[in-house]
DNA sequence: GCCTCGACGTTATACGTAAAACCCCGAGGT
DNA sequence: ACCTCGGGGTTTTACGTATAACGTCGAGGC
């Protein structure tokens, strides 16, 4: 069956460089790992160097962490990565990781189905961290098991127990959509929340509250609706049809929700925005991608990403992550207008 | 500064279990590999078991790997995970590589911005195979060059120098849009192409015209643009800002460029689908999030990853991947009607 | 009684790299 | 003349695993 054994076109190892240049494995791991000033002289470096791109040497990665104990590779936790945001948020952290000569491994924790299997598994290499967005519930507890450095997203401040943290100011992007709102002329609001309970969201929850709350007449109520397009509209069509003054706003924790809001506010015969005003979350593509684009909280996922994988290098280094949270910004489009006369 | 050695909390070696289980550590390698029958007396294979689990032995991923020149990890390259299809197709190819104790790493190839990197830098391990989209064009000459396994997912069947193909049934998908508008009455059609010029949308720009070109009467033109929702706009206000009679049907190669053609159609004062019926291709979470809800095709993506990673690991065990193109199937809604009166 | 043989293990080795420990040699000090 | 010192390397070792090669011991054949 299989006895053809190949000529081994295997890859050049450390060894066949120092071979080509005429001096010894340990002088090529020196020159090569960049420790060399003083411990050997230009000229060879510069002849190593030679060989090593003639031969198109790349160091065998299996090795080098087992002699390290290090690995290089970082576990990036999120729900899921249909989700845009999180596939951006994948995004910007595999670009600072590569700049670091880092990688990133998903785990994507499995939405629902399928068992929760152990978030480890999914990492072929040891890890030498992580960084896990709070929405990726079911993987957290093995998290704070594991002794790893550990970099939290989007999770609750007063919540402990991670080397570092990456926050949006969600609280303030949901000031600046009620205060929008308000501006416009708004008072009945109706908050069209996700069913999930993360800090994120109820983040949201209380600034809408809050800033509703200190306008007197202003009034909020609250539906929940899992995270999905159809969903959205089902809650909504259940707002629009309970007794009394419908609200003039719906307030959404994300732009999909507020999608199927819209999609509900139609099917009732009515107009967004000249009878109902609908805001999302986000700033997804699909917000400009639908009738009329939504108004929405711009929130910078790539850097999210990008700012998760800086801390996490920093406290791989030992050195302190500066904090501070990402600004959101209010991007009024077509979605919001004035209420209706009445 | 960093004087304090931590108490060495480091992960428990094979030799440690052994030591435990008072054998050898080649026994713990024999048995813990699964080849111990008719070496390892029963009793000892479970002693060692025991052993393992108890201290909660998990094989050092690096050094296994150094020894056995393999790595059980595969790269996926696609051009971008925001785009929803890529994102599926991960999802997909990571649960059947978690079945067979298999790490996914990705390579989203830079879509235009930042250099054209190196697609195996990304990669921390040396690679045992390669699942490549045909659509991340900047990445494939790297590819050929390596002496990689590689799986390619929806490229030309005549383009050899795969080890094994997946594809979808593009071409009857495109056919089965022809003919349901065909069949709607529809006689003037524009295609609204993607200007990627990959095999994917090759198929669909000839199905589409051996489809139109059969029927007596029947005219195609063509219109290409960028595959996002404002080129796509763009390019469809150009159609129709054109003179001559306008189009019936704006058939489009994805469901984002459907997106922007809706746009335009509205923006025109026209309505979808009444005077113009649009499709589009993919059936992502847009197609149902906008409105009208989109006539358009839906693609299997996470069978497409299932089934690369499948023939990958078919073709890593010396079997013969089986081929077949996978089905697609028209879902019909509310962004086709028959064509106006006229 | 000696040889064989299978069952059950053990010892030894190699994978490719990083880095600690060592070595050699010529210049400079005394 | 002898010692020191530092520049420029080399030798050696260890990382944790898989496996080839090698023992040992008791039963059974002749």
């Amino acid at each position: 069956m299989s006895s053809a054994r190949q000529p081994a076109p295997t890859r050049p190892t450390s060894r066949d460089v120092a071979r080509a240049a005429g001096v010894s494995q340990a002088t090529v791991s020196l020159v090569l790992g960049g420790k060399w000033r003083g411990r050997v002289s230009t000229s060879t470096a510069e002849r190593v160097r030679g060989s090593a791109r003639e031969l198109g040497y790349r160091p065998n990665f299996a090795a080098r962490s087992l002699r390290m104990g290090r690995t290089r590779t970082a576990l990036l936790v999120v729900p899921a990565l249909t989700n845009e945001f999180f596939a951006r948020v994948y995004t910007g952290a595999a670009a600072v990781a590569a700049e670091h000569d880092f990688g990133v491994v998903l785990y994507p924790s499995p939405d629902g189905t399928g068992p929760a299997r152990d978030p480890f598994a999914s990492a072929r290499a040891a890890l030498d961290g992580v960084i896990a967005s709070s929405m990726a519930a079911d993987a957290l507890g093995a998290l704070r098991g594991a002794e790893l450095p550990l970099v939290m997203l989007d999770s609750d401040p007063e919540d402990h127990g991670a080397a570092a943290r990456v926050n949006l100011d969600i609280a303030d992007g949901m000031r600046q959509v009620t205060e929008h709102l308000l501006g416009l002329g708004h008072r009945r609001f109706t908050h069209l929340a996700s069913a999930v309970d993360t800090w994120t969201f109820a983040v949201r929850a209380r600034a809408l509250r809050e800033a509703v709350e200190s306008v007197p007449g202003a009034v909020l109520h609250t539906v929940t609706a899992p995270l999905d397009v159809t969903a959205g509209r089902e809650a909504a069509e259940k707002i629009l049809s309970s007794p009394g003054p419908l609200p003039t706003a719906l307030v959404c924790d994300d732009d999909i929700l507020a999608a199927g809001a819209c999609k509900a506010v139609r099917r009732r015969g009515l107009r967004v925005p000249d009878d109902i005003s609908v805001t999302g979350f986000d700033d997804l593509a699909l917000a400009t991608a639908v009738e009329p684009e939504l108004t929405t909280v711009r929130l910078p996922a790539e850097q999210v990403g990008e700012r998760g994988m800086t801390a996490l290098l920093d406290v791989l280094e030992g050195r302190r992550a500066e904090p501070g949270d990402l600004p959101v910004r209010l991007v009024a489009r077509g979605s919001t207008a004035p209420p209706p006369r009445a």
